[in-house]
DNA sequence: TTAGGATATTGACAGTTGTCAATATCCATT
DNA sequence: AATGGATATTGACAACTGTCAATATCCTAA
């Protein structure tokens, strides 16, 4: 550890030894990945373009199994994941169940990313 | 598979039957979950952090290792998962290797989440 | 209340991932 | 050329993840 001025967190450029705070908590970097962990796989990117992108602004669960050629468990299981990570919300109306984007969860994101 | 109007692509709202193109091919949503994938660790999230927020717009990565926390391999480890999904650059002066973010990385992820 | 269908959960399995110790590679200085 | 230090690679292991078959739960209609 050297070349850190005693003052300010100033740096000068001499290997190996500038120590500055990192600017992303440990615990704000946790729940990020998590939110980017959910993103990280093409069917739940998939299944999220399908809901953003209906003309209702919904769709229901049953539509999204023949589509997106998974088991009915598997896509259950990835609209869990979506849901958890608070990027899509969702509505059981009689039998079936209703999913909506939730615009505030990818703008979240997005402002995050700068 | 019913309540598809013959002319367009609209769908009545009838469970469970509608069916339309996903926005987002198989090969797109493939790419773009493999940068989120990038993004899905909180180690690289705070390496990512540490390099876009450097002063002179580098970091040697000899300067990494110690506020991460974690073991020289493992971050060499995480800099070449960054460095290969496009959100980091490198370059090897010396003995040393400097790293920078790129911007339009970041910035092409954050626009395909519209 | 019973039957049937839509969705969720469980259990199992293969493939992937994060981590570190050990080792290899690369470069400047002596 | 030899040495020492910075970085990358390898190998191993535990933990996590995506997938499906089987099963459970929940709701409506008859």
């Amino acid at each position: 550890m050297s070349a850190k001025s005693a003052k300010t967190n100033s740096v000068t450029k001499v290997c190996c030894g500038s120590t500055r705070d990192i600017p992303l908590s440990e615990r704000d970097a946790e729940e990020l990945a998590a939110v980017f962990a959910a993103l990280s796989d093409p069917v739940r990117l998939r299944l999220l373009s399908i809901i953003s992108s209906a003309p209702d602004g919904e769709v229901c669960a049953c539509d999204l199994v023949t589509p997106i050629g998974k088991s009915q468990p598997t896509v259950s299981h990835h609209l869990k994941i979506l849901f958890e990570a608070g990027l899509v919300e969702r509505e059981k109306r009689g039998v079936w169940v209703w999913y909506r984007s939730v615009p505030s969860g990818l703008d979240s994101v997005a402002a995050r990313l700068r």
